[in-house]
DNA sequence: TGCCAAATTGAAAGCGCTTTGAATATGAAC
DNA sequence: GTTCATATTCAAAGCGCTTTCAATTTGGCA
């Protein structure tokens, strides 16, 4: 069933049609209602390509999904802020097109999706500190909204992200509050701009209350259970061992946990543990009291707002950047307790 | 850039530079290598939409994830299984659309894909017993792939699956040789194909050794942390408590892990636990040695073989129903010993 | 009754590509 | 030098929609 098919049926031009169909104005209500009803009745959708292709929109948001070639890894973060934006998308009758292509070829890929013009915007994932994609983007002139932010370079471009200096930077104040002095960070890896700012909070933390940040205590790596494990384990083998870790995700502070226990002490008494909790629907932080004392931010919501700004920044057709820092929420749970 | 444009600049026929570029044989070598140097120089890409309207090929899968109005919760499989489908459709010049929609709207968004002539085939998620969706998409003649299986109803479709029955058989018999006798199941919610298989493998298991399961130690539920750590807490706290678990994922099983732990148990040691490993990118099963033992198949590999499969019945234009049924692995770990 | 503005409808062009059918150029065979 | 098959190129139609511009109808008012 198609515009032609639709119209004979009815004994109306396609224009009236269409422009019924579209709310239109210039259409007699009583008319508009017949054309309405028999869309409905025989199952009519515009075909979205011819449509896109009249209009030159394509009612569509691309994400590209880099697959890094040396870590192999798929961010977990992913599918919760996927199912965020998907929502908005589909509240807006927009698509969403994912492409998962190898690290190396993102620039062929968002040079392809703006010539082939298969996207109205695109959603930049994790992005580095000096991220070559946004110039590039900028010079494609597709909109975007960038899920974080990249330090140095060119800042002026949409984003959404979370104060992770700040956010990181309580949790280690914090933890000096309850008298803890070596503190341990187990953070991503650094050459993302997420983790470099993590890092900075806790330094200024540090710095603050003139105590030596140990760098034998600071790590950094992919954002696995395992890692979590085996650095947390090396630590605490250490003669300075810590006394409190600061984790950057839940993921690695279950690893953490593990090494925790079989290192036979008990979470919140003999060793404190501080988590930064995405909120990921499938690792809710405990039920009543939150397992972990930990800086929180929904990446779910993450995805909604990352989705809503760019509907909003394509719609506007006004390009002037737009920003938005959320704020972590300090919980307190069991994994804290004084020194 | 258009295809105007670049047939003007090289001064010859839409025809022959459309011709040249996708490789039609009726184009001499000479010319076909000028306007590929021009293709390129000019970073020329033929518009999709404009490309689809004219083959009536979209070039594009769609995927639909419903998220569930009562759990809330995003499946954290899906990212590994994206990935592996993504890299398959990127090598093959296929675009991945992705609708995020609550599950009472599902219906409705299988036949506006249909209508909208959006995609070319659909890669179906997470079947339910007698599932609606198959009978609905065969109705539609698109062609689909599910991951997983519907038991009971039409079974004349395509789809890759684990042995899941076979599976959990194997891992109960496992902790049967080991003189385990009271096992206890941490299922996945029942109303998901796969978690009904995995039950009746387990049962199968107990009838062929003549032990009767315990119906207090088999539970499902939403596969987090959460239940996991209270499924467990709550079977260890019983007088007829079991020596050893089954646990359908690695996520449940951490909280199972943990709820060990809390009752001051060792895992391997004084209670045993048999995981289903999906091998999550980011939930590795230890580095060298397994933590758990497990039954292993990875996700990502599937979403690969579910792409490729469908791919193939597109272009084989053909539509038997094609058939990929996956044997786990029994990979052994410390989790497990004697009763 | 006649006139003009407003309301309503329609024909046709165009979005950027593929593909059919026709036209032209080339070259081998006579 | 023709002739005809073959190789190469092109003009134009068509994919299913939107939108411009033109045509028709309607109704208010003098």
């Amino acid at each position: 069933m198609n515009l032609k098919n639709l119209s004979d049926l009815l004994g109306l031009s396609q224009t009236t049609v269409s422009r019924a169909l579209n709310d239109y104005p210039e259409v007699s209500e009583a008319t508009r209602a017949r054309v309405k009803a028999a869309a409905i009745k025989h199952h009519y959708r515009a075909n979205t390509r011819a449509k896109s292709l009249a209009t030159g929109r394509s009612m569509a948001i691309g994400h590209v999904i880099p697959i890094s070639t040396r870590h192999e890894i798929v961010n977990p973060i992913f599918a919760d802020f996927i199912a965020g934006a998907g929502e908005v998308y589909s509240r807006n009758q927009h698509d969403m097109l994912l492409s998962v292509v190898p690290d190396v070829e993102e620039e062929r890929t968002y040079r392809e999706l703006a010539a082939k013009a298969s996207v109205d915007g695109v959603i930049v994932h994790g992005p580095r500190p000096n991220d070559p994609r946004i110039p590039l983007l900028k010079s494609l002139g597709i909109p975007f909204v960038v899920h974080g932010r990249a330090s140095d370079g060119d800042t002026d471009y949409s984003w959404v992200d979370v104060n992770n200096r700040r956010s990181f930077e309580r949790a280690a104040n914090f933890l000096f509050d309850l008298g803890h002095r070596r503190l341990a960070l187990i953070n991503g890896l650094e050459f993302m701009d997420f983790a470099k700012r993590r890092k900075e909070g806790f330094l200024a933390a540090h710095a603050a209350r003139g105590v030596a940040a140990n760098p034998a205590l600071m790590v950094t790596g992919e954002m696995t259970e395992d890692f979590g494990f085996r650095a947390a384990g090396a630590m605490l083998a250490r003669p300075d061992a810590p006394t409190a870790f600061i984790v950057s995700s839940m993921i690695m502070a279950i690893g953490v946990r593990r090494a925790i226990s079989d290192a036979r002490l008990k979470l919140g008494r003999d060793i404190s543990v501080i988590i930064h909790d995405d909120a990921l629907s499938y690792l809710p932080n405990g039920a009543d009291i939150p397992i972990f004392t930990a800086t929180k931010s929904s990446v779910h919501e993450a995805g909604k707002l990352c989705a809503q700004m760019l509907l909003d920044i394509i719609n506007a057709g006004d390009r002037t950047p737009r920003h938005t820092l959320l704020e972590t929420e300090l919980t307190v749970g069991e994994s804290t307790g004084p020194a």
